[in-house]
DNA sequence: GTGGTCTAGACCACA
DNA sequence: GTGGTCTAGACCACG
């Protein structure tokens, strides 16, 4: 998988890995089991510090969407909780800010089940 | 309106104070042509520095969401331009985010259709 | 308060720092609502780097022990959720290892109630 | 007897195969004379390095909980000094967390006492 | 060779 | 002036 980062952005690159590495499990590009790069691998190809690339692994790790055992790598993991009160806030947020925008009810739950096809999430 | 604003989350309180406004705009609380309270009113009122009310209505200014005269006085407004990349990276991230969390497609529509109840963000 | 810290140890700097902080919050020497210094000060202090006190702090926050605002430094807090499964497992390995040690089941609550009282953790 | 470590966890696998074999003599599921299985056996037993497993022989030795005959045969054997400072530490540690989670004096005892009972600890 | 920890010092967003 | 972020590089525990 290929991260794109911005590094002159206002969000923080280990964060930007983080939902980077959320959607692509979310996607299929990454499923529960594989292998994630070693922090030493992601922050060289990256071009960022190692800590930068173990910060985002934690996050990942605290929010129980990877493990990272001493032996080897980050593995893909399904998260077992359900969401948490900023992804409901969040998605609140922005359906607000879209209504703004002038896009009707019908034409909001439409780009919902657009990004379910774009980015494959299934059923 | 009254305003929510965690001192202690992550959340910038400028960027609270924005989103807040965003969502009361959306659901019809605060209307187009009303008038916000002045820097210092809602400074004040909050119990902010000046700066972090400035910059929340600076923002919103930028994109849209209100005009501010030379008096301070701030007025709100229907932003003009569609809804910026920022937007739809975020819902799709939250969209994301739930799928993971193991709400399918039907449940996550739903969800979104109690948003538009509960904000009565109307058709 | 005042941290003794052992470099040459095993433990963490980190962890030492939060598990001091939590022994004394529960023991009534950090009381709820009383601020901690910041991070640059507690790094002065105890001639350790910045992002080790930060750490802390991070720990301590994430497990509702204290709060981190913008504006000003952490401050005490009474955690809201349970012990986590850590907490009980050390606690049942401790009892098993005093056990060994030759301890028996009253001397052990004798014990138990004996560091009630030395660090003064009421009723 | 069985182990069960956790791969993914924060704990290292040789400190989980130590304070399970403690625990299990603790509960007299491992009696004093009692021979636990080689290194070798150990590690293609649970799937770790040898050096792990070593490790943790070696952890159990310099404890007193086992001791280790040139062929590498363990004993387990019960220790003859009291308990180190850690054990104490750790306990008080503990009674502190669950007593900020909520958990009065009498509650507390009565959770050691229930560990007693669980683990058969006896008198 | 892996991730975890720590240092020394820098820049920036926030208030 | 605060905490958050990031860098560059080091050491160590773990396996």
């Amino acid at each position: 998988m290929l991260l794109r980062l911005d590094f002159s952005g206002d969000i923080p690159i280990y964060q930007q890995i983080r939902n980077q590495v959320v959607t692509a499990i979310a996607s299929g590009q990454l499923k529960p089991g594989e292998k994630l790069p070693t922090v030493r691998a992601l922050a060289e190809e990256c071009g960022i510090n190692m800590m930068t690339a173990s910060k985002a692994y934690q996050l990942l790790k605290s929010e129980g969407y990877i493990t990272t055992g001493r032996r080897d790598g980050a593995t893909v993991r399904l998260p077992a909780a359900g969401a948490g009160p900023e992804t409901l806030e969040g998605l609140r947020l922005r359906i607000c800010e879209l209504r703004l925008a002038g896009m009707g009810k019908d034409e909001i739950l439409a780009l919902c089940e657009k990004i379910f096809e774009e980015e494959a999430l299934g059923k």
